[in-house]
DNA sequence: TAGATTGTTAATCGATTAACAATC
DNA sequence: TAGATTGTTAATCGATTAACAATC
């Protein structure tokens, strides 16, 4: 039934759900792909192909109604879903992503491990030592470990979370993981985005 | 000269790098396409064809020069020029990335801007009140403005780092923002990566 | 009904991969 | 020289855009 999904289209996903609830929250009820590909700056005929590559949530002659909308696209990202979280690193980035309330409902940071953990207090978070985390895993449902150590120890934590049985990883360490295949890894690399900056900076002055 | 260079090769870029750099740390002197290909799991085709975009530095039969190419690439990004940074936003996201040491010696953040700065201290980087960002600007050299800032925010704080001069942008705010076509922007978004690999995590379950 | 807008096919465009001559 | 490996063209693949019939 459903059509495949190219990654070119999910990465798309997350932005049409921000425009579509921004839609919502201002107490739009339709919307035409006209109007969120002007929002999006993409095209409306984009637009209707990656929808329609989802079955099609439209009415010809009238749009999308903005409520179905939103909520098939939760559905689809499964974002109306639990995902209970842990944090490996509670270096700077650990600890702003523990602190971080923007990502919805849905995600929950539970817990945060390190090697040192004198000292760092973060509210409801328990802080506890990595050498807790196969125990922490085996005792609470993991969802996500976030990876938000140094590069140098990111190999090897990543080979812990995956022996303690957590599947899905969300890498902020830059380096490539290796993991087994049923085992899901987002990358996420400030580094890259700033070089990507950097190029056209670059390229406009030569 | 330059052939011209799709923004998928640009993406690419900084994981070139990171490649090359460690094996410039490891102490290699040469590496090929193959090798390359292998260590970012890509087809040593497109590293080839990635390079030659830009020119060429290997060598037929030998193959690339590690430390040629290592510095061909910081050309290329421009990462061995220095770039000063500001952070408007104190936040958990702000506050980490003015303490984040992994970008390099090529980027510095030099001043951090909110609304609120009572009690917020960052060792050596200044911390302003937002009020003051176009004296700031005014008085020492900007490239790049970090907008670490609650969404809501992100669209005035843009505006504002535009007529305070400021050419380029590094977006942290989930937004999409609208500037003069002389000014770079560079939006990275954590929500995004999160949902995308919530996405993946779904699809394995329905 | 007439106008609007989707769903979907076909055409175009761009990116990746394969292949191999050039050459170190 | 023989083997290795690039640079680059051609072929394939995938993603985007255009077009329009279907239909609300």
């Amino acid at each position: 039934m459903e059509k495949t999904v190219s990654p070119a289209i999910i990465k798309r996903l997350p932005r049409y759900y921000r425009v579509v609830t921004h839609l919502f929250n201002e107490g739009q009820t339709k919307v035409s792909s006209k109007a969120i590909a002007e929002l999006m700056d993409v095209t409306a005929s984009q637009v209707r192909q990656d929808f329609c590559s989802f079955g099609g949530y439209g009415q010809q002659g009238y749009g999308y109604d903005v409520k179905k909308l939103k909520s098939e696209l939760e559905n689809i990202m499964g974002l109306n879903k639990m995902h209970n979280m842990i944090i490996i690193g509670a270096g700077n980035i650990g600890r702003a992503l523990a602190g971080y309330k923007g990502f919805g409902d849905g995600f929950k940071v539970r817990a945060v491990f390190d090697v040192v953990t004198d000292g760092i207090e973060l509210g409801e978070i328990e802080v506890l030592n990595i050498s807790r985390l196969k125990e922490y895993c085996a005792e609470n449902k993991v969802d996500i470990a976030v990876i938000s150590t140094p590069r140098s120890a990111a190999a090897k934590v990543a080979a812990d979370v995956v022996d303690a049985g957590v599947k899905n990883i969300w890498n902020f360490a830059p380096t490539e993981l290796d993991v087994p295949g049923d085992v899901i890894v987002e990358n996420i690399s400030m580094s890259e985005s700033l070089y990507v900056l950097s190029y056209y900076m670059n390229r406009q002055e030569g």
